[in-house]
DNA sequence: GAGCACTGC
């Protein structure tokens, strides 16, 4: 007799190809399988291989942690099972897996730091790559690796798992059959706006929103409504807007007014507290709507049951690299055909759905099919490292499914050289292999190293890197009275040199308090980011004890003297020398060190948040800086003061000409040119869908002023 | 004149 939980697996959409699907993992070495969600591809098919292929040691690669964690969980429940046997996962800081264990859940990064020690990923002979559409960093590193492993390892078998129709891309690089497995969804119904450009829609969509909202409320039959939107800003005007009208509702002129009889708005985006989140999957009571106002969050990671009604903004906020200026800018842009597709799902999950999208069929069709991938639209230093580290020489050359610009390469290496990684001839230093197992960015494991070999402060510095590399842990009040509150409180932390210092401070407060919750949320930090940042602390101080790097305390006071501030700063100028700023004197500008010798000029800014703005601004002269992003104007992110003198000496890098290097890229730009012409079709495509490019930052600026000029005017 | 979308080691 079958139990219940056979029969569901055997209800899913896959289910009839199973035969099927283990004899084409037998027959190729590599198959792309395209299933939509729903199809049961993510829990069903490494079962399958278990079953059906003797000796399989499954890995399946996910790109967040907690898809690997709920179907390791899924699975092993399925199996009957306990979780860590046959069936396991791992994560960073977590690892639930034992000898027994024959399918093993990670995310691509996990997959990848393994890799450094195995390129060729010999602990497994199976690898399968789930939601490969997403096209995040590690997938597109992963793919080329793969790819790679398969020639030399003829016994290991690939799956690549998309979701998209763009599956000709795939078939073309892995040279691979493809094996389609229908979904289940429900229908979706397409409503499209009649005729609007997105430049008029860019500067309207949050009061189109709203007054779709509205009207959804008043003429369809209950079900819930989720709205996408770009940020929180936009969000929670949206919120306010549709309460607003709300409260003037007469629910005489509501259509289905028996059973629509209230509604309820949730916002919903990452820096949300936990528990404001948990509202959302609540069902409501009957004859209440509810409306969820998400940003990208609810596309892929998070999924709110019982949605009937999509609301489509058609935009999304986008993080664009420049290399020239090494700028992140974050843009408003049109989402990808690929994405409205995405978004237009989330209506049909449990029934029939609507989808009203706010743009027309003719601006639909002008949507890049794609999205660009990350590899195309970020820094690429942490990447380059990498692939130098695991024996890839020519990472130019390296088999990429989308290339990167070989400007960006150009660029991260010259970095890489800056920072003392890579030699003339672009090979690996002993310093950049020791920097390269650090789970950090190149510039801050530089600091690391440094902070033990040169300047004594290890303790203090493994704090301040890992607090770099959690988000952001200020809370932003909401009520100016909380942040006049929230700004008093942070007043006993600051230290005059700058944030880093001031990072160290709040840290070593939060240890002293026991690492409390409590004291997060009386001083307006957020618990989350600060307590990544103690796991990451710990896992640097014993990557530092790998690669026996002493660890050097400087105090055990809570705040930091002034007289051990110069060695903290020092270490901090060996990775981040090269971001050396000059304030330019009576005004609030600073000029780029290196840029200028080089004869630009840039402008860069505080950001309003960093603590250099609260000291007497004509006591500024030098600054470091971690990162500069610009979304109205380029601002940099944590800053401190530091004395010419700590820079001075490493510059001396810098003078050198990298001529070697030039030469060596001249030469081998001219051999990939076409291939790179041939992406320019492409993305040429892709940028002219962008309202705005990260590359004319003034042009950016004047016309951001513009829309925020005509918002206002709309308003009053 | 002023603030950041989403992931991950």
């Amino acid at each position: 007799m079958k139990n219940k939980m056979q029969e569901q697996r055997e209800s899913l959409p896959i289910f009839p190809f199973k035969q099927d699907l283990i004899a084409a993992i037998r027959e190729y070495q590599i198959l792309v399988v395209v299933g939509d969600t729903g199809s049961g591809k993510t829990t069903q098919l490494p079962q399958y291989i278990l079953e059906g292929i003797p000796n399989a040691i499954v890995a399946v690669t996910q790109p967040r942690r907690i898809a690997a964690i709920s179907a390791a969980y899924r699975v092993a429940e399925e199996t009957g099972t306990k979780i860590g046997d046959l069936v396991g996962y791992s994560i960073r800081f977590e690892k639930v897996a034992s000898k027994n264990t024959k399918l093993q859940f990670l995310t691509d990064g996990t997959l990848l730091r393994t890799c450094t020690t195995d390129p060729l990923i010999s602990q497994f002979n199976c690898i399968m790559l789930d939601e490969s559409h997403e096209r995040s960093l590690d997938t597109d590193v992963l793919f080329g690796l793969l790819k790679r492993a398969c020639k030399q390892r003829p016994e290991l078998k690939v799956i690549i798992m998309s979701a998209t129709l763009d599956i000709e891309k795939f078939q073309d690089f892995f040279d691979a059959p493809v094996f389609s497995v229908p979904g289940r969804m429900f229908e979706v119904d397409v409503l499209w706006q009649k005729t609007i450009k997105f430049q008029t829609l860019k500067t309207t969509f949050v009061q189109r929103c709203v007054e779709t909202v509205m009207h959804i409320h008043k003429t369809e039959e209950p079900g819930d409504v989720l709205v996408f939107l770009t940020g929180q800003q936009e969000i929670e005007r949206c919120a306010k807007n549709i309460l607003d009208l709300h409260k003037e509702l007469n629910y005489n002129l509501v259509r289905h007014r028996d059973s629509v009889k209230d509604m309820v708005v949730y916002p919903i985006y990452s820096s949300l507290e936990t528990l404001q989140q948990k509202a959302i999957f609540e069902k409501t009571p009957k004859g209440v709507r509810k409306i969820v106002l998400a940003t990208n969050i609810a596309q892929t990671s998070v999924t709110v049951p019982g949605i009937r009604y999509v609301v489509d903004c058609g935009f999304v906020k986008q993080k664009m690299y420049d290399h020239k200026t090494h700028m992140d800018a974050l843009l408003v842009v049109p989402i990808s055909q690929a994405a409205a597709t995405q978004r237009a799902g989330r209506a049909g999950r449990t029934e029939n759905g609507k989808v009203y999208r706010l743009y027309c069929k003719e601006a639909f069709q002008e949507m890049s099919p794609t999205t660009v991938p990350e590899i195309q639209r970020s820094s690429l230093l942490g990447t380059i490292l990498y692939l130098l580290k695991i024996g890839i020489k020519d990472v130019l050359n390296f088999d990429f499914i989308d290339a990167p610009d070989p400007e960006l390469v150009q660029t991260g290496l010259k970095q890489l050289f800056y920072l003392g990684a890579v030699d003339k001839e672009n090979r690996l230093t002993h310093l950049g292999k020791i920097m390269s197992d650090f789970p950090v960015s190149p510039f801050l494991s530089r600091c690391l190293i440094s902070s033990s070999q040169d300047f004594q402060c290890s303790d203090e510095m493994c704090t301040i890197v890992a607090l770099l590399s959690v988000e952001d842990f200020y809370i932003q009040p909401r009520s100016e009275k909380d942040q006049a509150l929230a700004e008093e409180k942070r007043q006993e932390f600051y230290d005059s040199s700058g944030d880093h210092v001031t990072f160290l401070n709040i840290y070593n407060a939060w240890r002293d308090s026991g690492y409390s919750q409590d004291w997060c949320r009386d001083n307006f930090f957020h618990y989350r980011a600060l307590n990544v940042a103690k796991n990451i602390r710990s896992q640097l101080l014993s990557a530092m004890k790998q690669h026996k790097l002493e660890i050097y305390s400087l105090t055990h006071k809570q705040k930091i003297p002034p007289s051990c501030r110069q060695p903290i700063l020092k270490s901090l100028c060996s990775g981040f020398y090269m971001n050396t700023v000059k304030k330019q004197k009576g005004k609030t500008v600073f000029y780029p060190y290196i840029a200028s010798l080089e004869g630009q000029s840039t402008l860069l800014f505080l950001s309003p948040q960093s603590s250099l703005t609260k000291i007497d601004q004509d006591r500024l002269d030098w600054v470091i800086f971690n990162d500069v992003q610009f979304v109205t104007r380029p601002n940099m992110r944590i800053t401190s003061r530091i004395d010419f003198e700590m820079v001075k000496v490493l510059f001396g890098r810098v003078d050198i000409k990298h001529h070697k290097m030039e030469e060596e890229f001249q030469t081998i730009r001219e051999v990939i040119d076409p291939m790179h012409n041939e992406e320019h079709g492409l993305r040429n495509e892709v940028h002219s869908n962008q309202v705005e490019r990260p590359v004319d930052l003034v042009e950016l600026k004047r016309k951001s002023a513009r829309e925020r000029f005509l918002e206002r005017k709309k308003q009053k």
